[in-house]
DNA sequence: CTACCTTTGTGAATCATTTCACAAAGCGGT
DNA sequence: ACCGCTTTGTGAAATGATTCACAAAGGTAG
């Protein structure tokens, strides 16, 4: 498969969203225009981004959406489930542990670790936190597919140093810093201050 | 001043960060090959962004890391502070009251508003939930710069009219729907699954 | 079977962003 | 004052993303 712009894989996640809706309503087919519409694009942007990846649609019809919703879910990787580590259980941590659409949405916390001996014990949503330094003993053994780091600034680096000699080759970072992993390894970062600054 | 991308702005949003860096730890100047290494980048991305907007540096020697400070702060509009609604009083809504790098960066939160009896009249980091009925009466009052609007789905785009109708011009959305707002208004979504599903 | 209406899929054209590459400029040493 | 080293600022080239526009295809009705 060619390389694809991260724009386009988030308008495909964007267009899952709204066709999920639409099956919701029980609405069996839709055309691009349709769900351009919503999504706030342009009808041959939707037909230019579902043809990377094939041509799901009949031409004078639109697009079947439960074949399409298969489809995004094939293309998107979320035909299955993720296993993913919490790190770091502060405000956001604790936030985002009880936020459903992470599990609506295929992934499931499975560990959660801090370094605040405080917290270390605690039960969050079933699951108990555990201390930072038995990272690598416990996720050796309860593989892991993604990690969500959520702390100071300061601790990130170390940590996502650690989770990549652990083999985790996703990783969602709230810290406001910038991480440095080998290339094989894929790193969002998320910086909440950034976002209101764009809008100022 | 003609229209600038968004990444660009981003990518100054970040070079300001690590200047701050650079500045704590008393470094007095920096080229643009130094600042690039640090934020990912490339010397010749940090001269063409920094272009835009005038000629900072000095040839064979590099920017002045208090002065580039200043320019940047004055260039992203934060050389002054926000005042920010906070519209929803869930889990993420409570992280981000205490998150200390909104305040750090110049953004104040100034009034919550909930429709949950069991939440109105809470007090939030000094702060009273307030009745989201009340957010007319309230915010043409105490007058806010944003609002960041941390709602289900559904409840989203009704706020988000009564803001526009009160005048808000931005605003960060944390509910996972497209708003539908004057092209004069600024929306940023941020999508927390979203950013899993790029992952995955 | 044909005419007509609709909507896809996709090259080509346009528009936007990033990278290249180099002249101009600042500094230090002699 | 001149040379050599460094680093900026910026047109030009290359690359990437979006929009246009239209032939091909599917459906329906007569």
């Amino acid at each position: 498969m060619r390389k694809v712009a991260e724009s386009t894989i988030r308008r495909l996640s964007l267009y899952l969203r709204l066709l999920e809706e639409f099956e919701a309503q029980g609405i069996a087919t839709v055309s691009s225009e349709a769900l351009a519409g919503r999504g706030g694009t342009t009808s041959a942007q939707v037909r230019k981004d579902l043809s990377f990846f094939g041509s799901f649609g009949k031409r004078g019809l639109g697009y079947s959406v439960p074949e399409l919703v298969t489809e995004l879910r094939a293309i998107l990787g979320l035909d299955r489930r993720y296993q993913v580590a919490l790190i770091g259980a502060g405000k956001i941590g604790s936030a985002l542990v009880q936020y459903r659409g992470f599990r609506q949405r295929g992934f499931d916390i499975v560990a959660i670790f801090d370094v605040d001996p405080a917290k270390i014990g605690r039960e969050w949503n079933g699951l108990q936190v555990q201390d930072s330094r038995t990272l690598e003993a416990v996720l050796s053994k309860e593989k892991i597919d993604m990690a969500v780091l959520v702390t100071p600034a300061e601790a990130a680096q170390p940590l996502a140093d650690r989770l990549v000699a652990l083999g985790v080759k996703a990783i969602l970072n709230f810290a406001p810093v910038q991480l440095n992993v080998p290339h094989d390894v894929v790193v969002k970062t998320v910086n909440l201050a950034l976002e209101l600054e764009t809008l100022s």
